[in-house]
DNA sequence: TTTTTCCATATTGTCGACAATCGGAGTTGA
DNA sequence: TCAACTCCGATTGTCGACAATATGGAAAAA
């Protein structure tokens, strides 16, 4: 589960984790009823620690959660993602280029690595792009986390967005698109390495963008059948 | 509460709602401990539902909770601003920028309006920059819906940027800047008016990059005394 | 057959009590 | 005098039971 560690501190906390794991990897579908007493026997706990976490689910808008009338998991249409995706091109380009003023020269090689090992992790198992697509969000965070700015850090990283998280498991089929990312990557970070921040900002707008049109034409032939 | 039914529903929402609005008016100061039992008691319900309000504004990032060991108000210290104001930066120009596409005429009058009735508030109360302060937000979230971004929405006018409030309160002292704010506010209008985004979306960073100044500046006095 | 009403059932909302844990006052020893 | 230890009170974490509310289906009326 990245950066976090998944499973310790009170029960909602556990409860919390594990939760957002399932929806983020599909296990619980889109739209279903989390039913509070099913869930808590599932996870060995009573009801109010189970409480707390949906609560907690809903202030990070993985769950909608209606007066007496239960939780359900978050829908992930169209709009939804579409609109997503903007919010994040701008985030994320605003991280590009404050990261490219701050970013170590160490911390640039740690990125350089890091695309390294996502070449071989292609290389060796063609389609399974589980791997680099988590490692992808890896590197996202990375850069985040050279903005120095710490709301930036919670909203790409952290908890919020792992609406992304979910919409890539649900998109993580298509292996087209892994290696043109990478390549953007490599872009991105020597962009960073000269310290040019625009061009590193507009090079990672263009590569969210790009995935954008690439989730929007699978979300089509979805919907096409 | 601005757009909020302030209570209704569930106890933890009104525990929610109330102790959010404590917060963001300063009546709960920052870093203050939350007992729950006394909490509890004064909103005249169990701790169950005031848990849950809890871990609710954990998520909205009004409160941080440390396990066994209880829950405190925030502490918006300056760096903490000084992030918050540089995503709003990205976020709400981006909304200006939309929103110069998507606004109706009627929205726009509406907007003028609204800045006309500022006009009115601070001429008829010159000091009382209260009103003023809340009608601002105002004007910053109707641009946000004129986005039809649903996540810029909730980012900007939603709950998540609560904290946004909480620091007006503090700094809503000063009513220097209140004149040239509105001015801004209604260069921005115009440039909204003759649908031009770009001009709209400078506008806004600018006028947010003053607020910043303003901001930092008080802080500065408040740390030297 | 369709629609409406009503009731049994399941699910959510709330509370009070108990267990686990933390923080601090007081004590003891060097 | 100071440090560390111990114990006690206070606070948080958890559970089970009960009340309030919604859901779904059966029965009755049109």
């Amino acid at each position: 589960m990245l950066p976090y560690t998944p499973e310790q501190g009170t029960l909602a906390d556990i409860a919390s984790h594990r939760l957002a794991h399932s929806i983020v990897t599909g296990e619980l579908a889109q739209g279903q009823k989390l039913n509070e007493a099913e869930l808590a026997e599932r996870f060995g706990m009573g009801r109010g620690p189970l409480r707390e976490a949906l609560r907690h689910l809903e202030g990070m808008r993985l769950v909608k959660r209606i007066p007496n009338a239960g939780a359900r998991v978050v829908v992930l249409d169209r709009k939804t993602l579409s609109d997503l995706y903007a919010v994040r091109e701008a985030l994320e380009g605003m991280a590009c280029r404050i990261a490219a003023t701050q970013l170590t020269d160490a911390e640039i090689d740690q990125l350089r690595k890091l695309l390294d090992s996502h070449e071989k992790q292609i290389k060796k198992q063609g389609g399974k792009v589980y791997a680099q697509s988590e490692g992808d969000l890896d590197f996202h965070y990375q850069i985040a986390r050279g903005s120095r700015n710490q709301m930036l850090m919670d909203l790409l990283g952290g908890e919020q967005y792992q609406l992304l998280r979910m919409c890539r498991y649900r998109t993580s089929r298509n292996a087209e698109r892994t290696g043109p990312a990478l390549q953007q990557h490599r872009q991105i970070v020597e962009a960073l390495a000269q310290r040019d921040g625009e061009l590193a900002e507009m090079l990672m707008r263009r590569h969210i963008h790009g995935a954008w049109l690439s989730i929007s034409e699978m979300i089509d032939k979805e919907e096409a059948v």
